[in-house]
RNA sequence: GGCUGGAUGGCAGAGUGGUUAUGCAGCGGACUGCAACUCCGUGUACGCCGGUUCGAUUCCGACUCCAGCCUCCA
């Protein structure tokens, strides 16, 4: 199997550091809003690689942190006249629903930066002990970049080219412009823990490294994010944890690609993001997964309602085939040539559209294979259900999703529909095909596609 | 200015030193009362200019353009 690192900026074998177990952390959510698309790209990015890695054998310990403490949580926090607590409290809720809609399967485990107080104090003494910090007199500590030598290392970036460019914030308390904080002072009235620093709450990339390290160790495997966390926070991630360990701090480095919109990024500064859960109440959650995973997990995607609909025809071939078909589990004994196929496009750093193009051509077998009335169909059928599960697609009951229960605003209920169905099933008895035809124009019109097979006939919800 | 990525057929999106990605859309055929579904067939695609090579979309160099990071951001 082969990662692409971004330390080395190119595919590397992969070797967890113990057997069998692979240690992985991802920068999860700061939690003042709710998610958007970018975060959903993350988390079913790093959902995709766990269950791939788990299917491979390994024993995955996947931690993905909850930031619920931040100068814009305090803020949010204000102007909605709740406390911190109410706010992360309520927004860690809606992050778990949110993911639970996009099949998104929970981390191992899910650290928050208030929960772990204590290791940070303890990092921070430790860097200070070691000259890699300062104690500044306004009551906050920072990180002595130009004391560690490696800095940059992960962006490829030298220190004085930074200066240059420098929109960096000159704080007089800092002996260097770059120097970054480790434990901001509180204000009066705000909220804060002790330290022997005095009272004051964590900076955010230290939050990190006393997590991830007190989670997995002082070296792990993987490290995921976001891609616009290279620069700063992974790279003051390794500064801080190597410098206060001495150890090397993560072994692959996996970070995602960019959600765009009008090929613009996505975020919260611009403004232009879209919410998990405005998303979900018009599309099927299973559309929005499958529009992230036809991507592969490093480049960057153009988000649009047009790709959503291409997303939902795409998933809608691959229930056709799934629909009808009994599902028969055979424990065979060598694996297919598809599932060969599969595993060798994943150990591949995980190429994702390579498996859904995998995934077709098993569909258009089963196809084949129910057209033939062969008994490889079922066989078939639970090879494609099965390979789906890997990438976290397909689960569904095949009528659920293609009814489209999911969707809002069915403009009939079912039994209406079915009761159509039954007057031109009656007209075509007939021979009276314009009546029927009327009755099958009707539907369409509202978007309900009929299908007619020996079995009778089936319809579907067509996109959105 | 420094650093990262990227530029593939109508669209989306993989990949490869010479041979089919895949999906959507289109076209032809089979099936159908007609359709839909499904199946079969169907596209001289690889930003631009040089170089290496018997041969490059794929390797190397220059260029153009796009995006991201250098400030909080997944």
């Amino acid at each position: 199997m082969h990662i692409y690192n971004t330390l080395t900026r190119r595919k590397e074998p992969f070797t967890p550091l113990v057997a069998g177990k692979v240690s992985m952390y991802v920068c999860g959510m700061t939690v003042y809003d709710y998610c958007h698309l970018g975060h959903a790209r993350v988390m079913v990015a790093f959902d995709v690689i766990t269950r791939y890695l788990r299917e491979r054998g390994y024993d995955v310990n996947y931690v993905r942190n909850i930031t619920d403490i931040d100068d814009k949580i305090l803020k949010r926090a204000d102007e909605n006249g709740e406390s911190f607590t109410a706010l992360t409290e309520r927004m860690i809720a809606a992050m778990h629903e949110d993911e639970a809609r996009l099949f998104v399967l929970p981390p191992s485990h899910e650290p928050r930066a208030t929960g772990h107080i204590a290791d940070i104090v303890a990092m921070i003494e430790t860097l200070i002990e070691k000259g890699f910090a300062y104690a500044a007199d306004n009551g906050d500590v920072y990180y002595r970049v130009r004391k560690f030598a490696d800095y940059g290392k992960l962006n490829n970036r030298q220190l004085d080219d930074m200066r240059s460019g420098a929109r960096v914030e000159v704080d007089v308390h800092k002996e260097d412009p770059l120097d970054f904080v480790l434990w901001k002072a509180a204000k009066p009235g705000e909220a804060h823990w002790a330290s022997p620093w005095g009272n004051g709450r964590p900076g955010w990339h230290i939050e990190c490294s006393a997590m991830s390290t007190c989670c997995l160790g002082d070296t792990f495997d993987i490290h995921g994010g976001g891609p616009d966390l290279t620069f700063p926070h992974h790279e003051n991630e390794i500064a801080q944890s190597e410098a206060a360990t001495g150890k090397t701090y993560v072994n692959t480095w996996m970070h995602a690609g960019a959600v765009r919109v009008n090929q613009e990024k996505m975020s919260k500064s611009l403004g232009n993001f879209f919410t998990i859960r405005d998303v979900l109440s018009e599309h099927d959650p299973e559309v929005v997964r499958f529009l992230l995973v036809a991507s592969h997990y490093r480049s960057a995607i153009n988000y649009s309602v047009d790709s959503l609909t291409e997303a939902r025809k795409s998933l809608t071939r691959l229930y056709t085939a799934l629909e009808g078909v009994a599902i028969v589990t055979t424990a065979s004994s060598e694996p297919s040539a598809h599932r060969q196929r599969f595993t060798q496009v994943m150990d591949d750093d995980f190429n994702t559209p390579e498996a859904l193009a995998v995934l077709f051509e098993l569909a258009r077998e089963v196809n084949t294979a129910k057209q033939e009335k062969s008994d490889q169909a079922p066989k078939l059928a639970a090879e494609l259900k099965q390979l789906g599960a890997i990438l976290g697609l397909l689960q569904q009951v095949p009528q659920t999703f293609l009814k489209g229960t999911q969707q809002q605003g069915m403009p009939l209920t079912e039994s209406e529909i079915e009761a159509k169905i039954a007057q031109r099933i009656e007209a075509k008895a007939n021979r009276d095909f314009a009546q029927a035809d009327a009755i099958r124009d009707e539907l369409a019109a509202l978007g309900i596609i009929l299908k007619d097979s020996r079995e009778g006939t089936s319809w579907v919800l067509q996109a959105p």
